[in-house]
DNA sequence: ATGGCGATTTATAACGATATAATTGCTGTC
DNA sequence: GACAGCAATTATATCGTTATAAATCGCCAT
């Protein structure tokens, strides 16, 4: 603020008209346009409402001289006055995984976002706080219009809380409460039924399914799409269940490695993730056993990991970017209205 | 949320508006503490900016009252007010990557933003834009108080841009420019002439390197490291140039799958990344080589993945999730008072 | 008393947008 | 020519916070 400028704003006080262009810079507001086309504020905030009763000939214009100075409406001030945030905010679970889990989410996240008003916050759930916490407090301060969030459990407390509250959400996987709620999902018992049955007509008898914890919901979907399978074709078959999803623990690799020893040992794995996976193949690697011989594996690709990986792994697909896309949409549309709920219903088919 | 919270709540509400609207759980502000406290508003809010003028029986009794009911300042208010948007903007470039090199990233950074008022927001950088469109537009839109960016080029233009205009940001990797800035980054030249070392040391006598594209400065260390190494030792040398960082194109397993065949294969190579460390496996494989004996392989680490990885592969760590808390670290010192350009440099040693 | 001073507290005016209500200018009608 | 009726524009208040300037108080020296 140089001396220059409070003189020049001393004269305008006076005679409103005087030619004055100090600040190339400045930021363009409203009042911008408003002095450059002669209008009120008001006015210029109604004509880029695109309001009915602004003349058509003014929106026009109004929208050009604001296309030309490359004006954006102020987050905070709109935020401030509506209430609306503009913002989208996803948990996530830092320290969940080593693979890129979020990464193929997010992109799918910021490509529905994209062209719209909408930012993406993350917002991370802390490993030493409930996992409700984040959610309650993005709600009760509004911090944001929508939320996403992933790992949905069969009674998943978040859930409850933004449904009551009647706050936008959409989740990755399901709960398996009575009421109906907005989700993205993947097909897994199709899944795991599909794996099942690929294994089985690949000539393995004795299959093991590699399970996430039980307490999340699509767990028990992979475990019912396996034990129908098995069953259909009486087949042997067991669960190894808790692969937590840090990978950090060694209990899968210990089953493994201790089954694989075993002469009743299973001849047919299937992995709901990729690092159970590899685990899997590493195992096989370390008993000098063949992949595809003496043990075969299905496992789920979320990524372009396997098509690097040899020897080479059966996969099925599960694409999270397109996960994160829908997801995106899906809870736009939540937002500008309250959809019917059945709508906002997406399942991923195999 | 019962009807007894929304009783209690109308009864809170003064005198006559005892029917209102049913707001859920109205807001506190600085008006409500100033109504429970019997100050003004302007007190209030120098109270809780722990100003000297007030008085330190007063500041304690406001911030017990603030603390009682939860109070947590509006950040829009804040924001349109002070011109600080608490903000912190990584920009990402989707369809990267396949591997999870922005997963670890902003796990650090959420970490270093922890208590903080600061929150992460990704903006993404879309492919068919110019890189510096972002940059430029959360800077003259004041969408972020500091500016993360990976990837950065010798005469990077964002970092040039963000310099010029004084505005606060950090970025993964360094420029050639003669202007210092501050950044953090991975000693790449030592990764480099180490795994070159090492290889040379179990046996190796035609070491490769597969660089990423040329237009990365970290891809000019590691060659440098690397041709110190070759030419040290007096061993042949090639060097594979181009990767691209989203492993879409098959330039280099093209060139792996060739050379393989060829009598005068390399049998070292050193990898800047895991996705092409995998392409190197993958092409010993598939020529039914066997990786450590006919062939060698040191390879980049930035994830578990190749604690999972068979046969296992001798790497060097390099840890993006201490990345990114650094950098979150760093820039939040900027932000907050402009530190001499010196002390915010960083590198972390092989 | 009077004025002044330091220590606290408070009033006022913004920041940039929008919801609401009010105003202007123009037309046609009787 | 007065006025209703309508379209188009504008004034005012407000969201919650903070920067700035002003006001209040007790107390002491003159």
């Amino acid at each position: 603020m140089s001396l220059e400028d409070l003189g020049d704003k001393g004269r305008r006080a006076k005679s409103q008209r005087a030619t004055e262009k100090p600040r190339v810079d400045a930021k363009p507001t409203l009042k911008t346009i408003a002095e450059l086309t002669g209008l009120a504020v008001t006015t210029v905030s109604h004509a880029l409402a695109d309001a009915p009763q602004i003349a058509l000939e003014t929106r026009q214009r109004v929208r050009k001289v604001a296309a030309d100075i490359g004006y954006l409406p102020d987050r905070a001030a709109q935020r401030l006055r509506t209430g609306r945030t503009n913002v989208i905010s996803l948990v996530l679970d830092p320290h969940e995984e080593i693979l890129g889990y979020a990464t193929s989410m997010i992109n799918g996240l910021t490509e529905a976002l994209r062209g719209t008003a909408y930012h993406l916050v993350i917002t991370p759930h802390f490993s030493d706080t409930p996992q409700i916490d984040p959610v309650r407090h993005i709600m009760r301060n509004r911090m944001a219009d929508g939320i996403v969030f992933t790992r949905t459990e069969p009674a998943d407390e978040r859930v409850k809380l933004l449904m009551e509250n009647n706050f936008p959400f959409i989740c990755h996987g399901r709960t398996e409460l009575a009421t109906a709620h907005p989700y993205v999902d993947y097909d897994n018992y199709s899944f795991a039924y599909q794996a099942a049955k690929k294994l089985i007509a690949a000539g393995a008898r004795r299959l093991s399914i590699i399970l996430p914890p039980e307490r999340f919901t699509f767990a028990h979907h992979l475990r019912h799409g396996f034990m129908t399978a098995v069953r259909e074709e009486g087949v042997g078959f067991e669960i190894a269940k808790g692969v937590t999803l840090d990978s950090k623990s060694d209990d899968i690799r210990d089953y493994l490695f201790r089954r694989m020893a075993e002469p009743e040992r299973p001849d047919g794995y299937i992995c709901g993730g990729e690092v159970s996976a590899l685990a899997v193949m590493a195992s096989v690697y370390d008993h000098q056993l063949e992949l595809g011989q003496d043990i075969r594996l299905v496992a789920k690709q979320t990524s372009g990991l396997f098509d690097q990986i040899r020897p080479r792994v059966e996969t099925i697909y599960e694409d999270l970017t397109e996960a994160g896309l829908l997801m995106g949409k899906l809870l736009l549309k939540r937002i500008a209205g309250p959809a019917p709920i059945a709508e906002l219903q997406a399942l991923q088919t195999v």
